[in-house]
DNA sequence: ACCTGAACACCGTTCAAGT
DNA sequence: ACCTGAACACCGTTCAAGT
């Protein structure tokens, strides 16, 4: 009968998330529940696991992440490196936007919660190895797996702009990587 | 004057602390005072924060593969990327078997622990860095912190048969990044 | 059906009291 | 000097009681 009052409560506790893991990553999951108005108990029934909390409050910016790459891919259909280095670009720059958030998702990825966020990353980063390869741009055999793990340092930094040179080399050094021979 | 006390009790809590953390990387503290047969407080006297013990724990062994690699550039005069990626192996091996302490050690290196791991290890990777390069094997100017920011994966890995079989891609992934072409 | 909030066991941390 | 352990405020989590 309250199905609205429990829609607004989840949505109430969304927004407070989404403020809250953004000003620092530890925040206590009473805070949060206090915060939203909102008994620990209600917070608990809408998201039983601290890591289904986090993922539904990025999982909307991931899904645009993943969209990103057919995207690209179209825009950039002469140049799939390009492309690849525009989406991990735009990776990096939401990595260091969400810094510090990388051990609760990892934390979040040994669930089975594969399908929604990291099933997705993989499938988009595939897209960009194989345009890459079709193209003789990339050397072919690529792990799509081995690449996000490789990934991972985008969220381990600060940002920053000493950060955005850092991750612009570093990109550069993976698409040298993937074989890249234009890369700088 | 109990000096030998206080000692004996640091040793205590640097073993048990070891074993803990092996087993699960976020046990408590006061579980390992316990453990030790301490109180709380002295733990806190010996290690003022986590962070201090975790380092305490892994400072040795961090100073054992900071030697390696001199040692492997010795051994291997003439072959500098095969001694940079015996290194890398290792760094792997000990990272799959630390399993989970990244983050925790990453947050070490936010405080002003860099001179006692940090530096260390980043000057071990400027050397096998430095002789590639001087080899003519790896294509000159790669930032040894750039290096150990994207190495950071090794230490998200599972230890297990395909974790290693992954590892080894991935290094050699990041050989070819570094410009060594007989890398496979 | 959903929410509340008291309650439980435990956490990190401190500090007066001991030796 | 160093150690102990009770104490504090807080954590995640549960669950009887309400509506």
């Amino acid at each position: 009968m309250t199905r609205s009052d429990a829609a607004r409560n989840r949505e109430r506790l969304l927004a407070v998330a989404r403020d809250a893991y953004a000003a620092s990553p530890d925040v206590s999951l009473n805070a949060i529940a206090k915060a939203a108005g909102v008994g620990p108990g209600t917070l608990y029934r809408h998201f039983p696991t601290r890591e289904a909390l986090v993922l539904a409050v990025y999982e909307e910016q991931i899904a645009q992440l993943v969209a990103l790459a057919p995207a690209l891919l179209e825009e950039h259909a002469d140049a799939p490196v390009e492309a690849a280095r525009r989406w991990l670009e735009a990776l990096g720059r939401y990595g260091r936007l969400k810094h510090g958030i990388a051990e609760v998702l990892h934390a979040a990825m040994t669930e089975a919660i594969f399908r929604s966020t990291y099933f997705p990353m993989v499938d988009a980063l595939r897209q960009l190895l194989q345009a890459g390869e079709r193209a003789g741009a990339f050397r072919p055999g690529t792990d799509p797996d081995d690449l996000l793990l490789l990934l991972g340092f985008l969220w381990r930094m600060k940002p920053g702009e000493a950060s955005e040179a850092q991750a612009t080399r570093l990109i550069g050094f993976v698409l040298r990587g993937l074989g890249a021979t234009e890369a700088a």
